[in-house]
DNA sequence: GGTACGATATATCGGTCCGATATATCGAAA
DNA sequence: TTTCGATATATCGGACCGATATATCGTACC
């Protein structure tokens, strides 16, 4: 997950590690917390694997303070396809995993986005099934505080699965093999905006 | 939170692991995964500290299938209480942790619970803040796909903080001391429930 | 009567990721 | 000029996951 994700952040254009977490959060800090305790371990790990190279900025001795640019090598690239492609159940199953993947939507091919929405509507619409038989047969046996963290979660999941149909709908109008996806009028109109 | 959570399942009564992982899922399950893998050994630590008691049934040698049921003790019981106290910064701002804690609101202090509501409001409001403040700065410059990404996470931030405030409100109506918050009413009636 | 299958039940282990902590520099405000 | 918050990197113990193994139970099917 996080070598994806950080790869992919890399491919816009090299950074340094607190850079790549700062840009992380914001797209993804809704679904996906990480940490410095991660990140700079699968830095390192990714520059062991010639995934990205190191260097370090002024030629000069580094009594200076110690920054890092990171830059994805042709090999990163190929790795982040693989990685984006590889892409099992939990791409489907994980809401982390799906949202990362959605993250990076840009570099993948048309089919493959409509597999992956309609892969996860189809599992969310098993869960909504599964949760309001739950919610039917636990209603007078739970407290109110759980019963209302469970009408939460139907709640939230049903939300997703409009949210998904709003995507695959917009996916069906704008991705004939026109343009890969940079069009941002094709979303937010379909389903109402924060002010 | 494991530990926080098995206890306060087998509150309610004896059971298996693998029972405890279900009613989990059930319960908590759309905000919270959690595995057998760190259950079993979880359980296995709360033995060793004498938190719940093992317990094999049928007196007979057991050549039969191997369960055993777990059962909170009076020190489980107090560590149970103690976890739920020491709710730092976790408990407003990790959703898995407040989510936690709210299963098991039956179990607190009316004052704590609104506490623990008040505070994730003002967390959640204060993020909303700086997202529409990104989603600004960043609309012309990142892909559709993340900025369809960001605006639902910003419009999942507005869901969640009327939900909270839905449940501030029917604390101040229902929890003027008298129930400890077993009125199924008092819930769900607020928002729209799914039919 | 047999057997095939999914649910029940426990367990382990390598690996991923987190949280806390430490260190140091930089810019700006007070 | 010193104090503070943001920038920047790093490490380490521990929590937790995912895959896997094993075995039993109920039941449905022929």
């Amino acid at each position: 997950m996080l070598e994806l994700a950080v790869l992919g952040l890399l491919k816009e254009k090299p950074m340094y590690g607190y850079e790549v977490k700062k840009r992380l959060d914001e797209r993804l800090g809704h679904t996906w917390k990480f940490s410095y305790g991660s990140l700079y371990p699968t830095l390192k790990k990714l520059s062991k694997v010639e995934a990205v190279e190191m260097e370090f900025p002024d030629g000069e001795t580094l009594t200076r303070k110690k920054k890092i640019v990171y830059r994805i090598t042709p090999k990163g690239e190929a790795i982040f396809e693989a990685l984006l492609d590889e892409s099992g159940a939990s791409a489907t199953e994980d809401r982390e995993a799906f949202m990362l993947r959605l993250a990076f939507f840009r570099y993948t091919k048309p089919e493959t986005r409509r597999r992956l929405l309609e892969r996860r509507r189809g599992y969310l619409q098993d869960r909504l099934a599964k949760m309001k038989e739950s919610l039917k047969t636990l209603r007078e046996r739970v407290d109110a505080y759980s019963l209302e963290l469970m009408q939460y979660g139907a709640n939230e999941t049903e939300h997703d699965i409009h949210w998904l149909e709003g995507m695959i709908e917009a996916e069906r109008n704008g991705a004939d093999g026109s343009q890969p996806g940079t069009d941002p009028s094709r979303f937010g109109v379909l389903r109402g905006e924060t002010t």
